[in-house]
DNA sequence: CGTCATGTTAAGGA
DNA sequence: TTCCTTAACATGAC
């Protein structure tokens, strides 16, 4: 499901549902989405703490515990990776297929799901030490962006999808932003003027906003039953899927006309993903 | 049967 | 050391 926008309104439906709950169990279905401690030793830190908050940063989501009786939380970090879903139920429910992870929480449970199991749940907080600024915070500044992309041979497509630079962005949105800004995904990202940086971070601000306003307006299925599985772009209730990829410019659209000149799009790998562009408006 | 898919990260090379 | 590229992970949709 997940880059900034999905996981966002994830994070607002969860916070309301989850704060001054307490973990009453946890169980690990899929070891593997518990890196790099144990499942056991993850047991340990979380059962019969307290739910204090619901955070994220870029596509990270955690939630904020504390112990018993006491004030200091600490993240438990969960990644979605490709695939994950996040969701509320009853206890009595039967468990979905490719359930990864579920925490107790009285009558009702919090049930991560991950079919490809790409996604991690974890105490460590490596992986949010090393996350650069969250692409929507305020200090996601157009210096910050230059900053980005100085010093690096890299092409602007593929900065703009390296987290420890810009947290949030991912292959759909990286696609997207560069549409709106008319900005090649092949330009090297250090020769790009001041005007193409500010029309980038003007890009990315508008369309993640736009997208978590839509995320927030739409009945979402976040159970992820079926196929209807909360997300907004590939699914969501019957009838909206179709509504919400109108919603992509070029992601996914090989073939068909630019929206804004009528050309039609191209789709190109880059660094083993796939680019969508239009090579009018966004010309070398 | 084959191709593609929203992501991260370890490993290896320059 | 730093920066960059690739392969690997595991399953479903088409």
């Amino acid at each position: 499901m997940p880059e900034l926008p999905e996981v966002e309104v994830l994070r607002c439906h969860l916070e309301p549902l989850l704060v001054g709950k307490r973990v009453t169990g946890f169980q690990v279905l899929k070891p593997r989405v518990v890196r790099p401690e144990t499942p056991r030793q993850l047991q340990g830190g979380v059962a019969g703490c307290s739910i204090k908050g619901v955070g994220r940063q870029g596509k990270f989501l955690w939630l904020d515990l504390a112990k018993a009786r006491s004030r200091k939380t600490f993240p438990l970090t969960i990644h979605l990776g490709m695939t994950g879903r996040l969701f509320v139920q009853d206890s009595d429910c039967p468990l979905p297929g490719h359930t990864a992870a579920v925490f107790g929480l009285g009558r009702k449970r919090l049930v991560f799901r991950d079919p490809r199991s790409f996604g991690r749940v974890t105490l460590k907080t490596d992986s949010l030490d090393q996350l650069g600024v969250d692409a929507l915070s305020g200090e996601f500044t157009i210096p910050k962006l230059m900053d980005a992309f100085s010093r690096t041979s890299q092409a602007v497509k593929i900065r703009l999808m390296d987290q420890q630079h810009i947290a949030g962005l991912g292959n759909i949105y990286a696609c997207e932003v560069l549409h709106r800004a008319r900005v090649s995904p092949f330009s090297a990202a250090s020769e790009l003027r001041l005007a193409k940086v500010k029309a980038l971070h003007q890009a990315i601000r508008v369309t993640l906003q736009k997208q978590i306003e839509l995320g927030s307006k739409l009945k979402l299925n976040f159970a992820g039953e079926g196929k209807s599985d909360g997300l907004f772009y590939f699914g969501s209730t019957p009838g909206q899927a179709h509504q919400s990829r109108e919603r992509f410019r070029v992601y996914g659209r090989e073939g068909e006309a630019c929206p804004a000149c009528g050309n039609k799009i191209e789709r190109v790998e880059q660094a083993k993903r796939g680019t969508f562009f239009c090579p009018q408006c966004q010309a070398g």
